[in-house]
DNA sequence: CTGTATCCCCGTAGATACTG
DNA sequence: CAGTATCTACGGGGATACAG
């Protein structure tokens, strides 16, 4: 172990951080919620992330003991994703962390072009959450 | 822009993210409190973290508007940091996080090992936070 | 005391192609 | 459908030395 990770051992925050501070995952909570979402739906949900770092992040989640999944044995393959306890637990603090921006947040309308453009040329259909 | 930026400005859980998902950001609200601090003094407390990443951190936050710099034209120099409003209520938000980690922790004793003898090593006098 | 200036490492995340 | 495998790029974060 190195001195940098000392800090996810350290303090609770520090180890909340280190469980839910990457970029993708406090939004993975998000878009699950209470229900059982298929790979695949995840994907479109969040449809800038890729396949491959959704697989990844998902993976680090079941190992935090954020996510449950599960994995039937058809053709074609199915995986559902769920929340546990501690997921579902962390839900009303990532709203309020929600109305936290909403309430603060100085309007920049050029990031707000900049965003409406990308999502054009990138042709994406859906905005995340 | 660049796509992997497009969370950023697309929902509001995306921009508190970007806004205090670093490292070092949650941590550093923590810290300060309601109080002002000097930068040695956060340099001190959050003992783990090396200056100019400090100073680069404390530089985003103000940007965001989480953060006050005051400046003493003294010599030898002092500066102040404390939050602004919507620094300060961050903080509930924060001490949920806590709690919610507290709660639900998975006791690790290697880990905990690991960590007791880093900070041995480094002759670390006080834990972060 | 409060930073800057460099240099560098390593992990995150992206693109793309392939598999059971 | 739900991933793996590879390769690559970028930038956050760290160590150290120096400056006002």
């Amino acid at each position: 172990m190195v001195k940098s990770e000392l800090m996810k051992y350290s303090c609770p925050l520090g180890k909340a951080m280190s469980a839910l501070g990457s970029k993708w995952k406090p939004i993975i909570v998000l878009v699950i919620q209470d229900r059982k979402l298929r790979f695949g739906e995840l994907a479109v949900r969040i449809n800038v992330i890729s396949r491959k770092v959704l697989t990844d992040q998902l993976k680090e989640m079941q190992a935090d003991g954020l996510v449950i999944r599960e994995e039937f044995k058809e053709l074609p393959p199915r995986v559902e994703y769920s929340l546990t306890e501690k997921g579902l637990a962390l839900l009303p603090i990532l709203y309020l962390l929600e109305e936290w921006e909403t309430k603060y947040h100085v309007y920049d309308p050029e990031k707000e072009k900049d965003c409406k453009t990308l999502l054009e040329e990138k042709n994406v259909k859906k905005a995340v959450v």
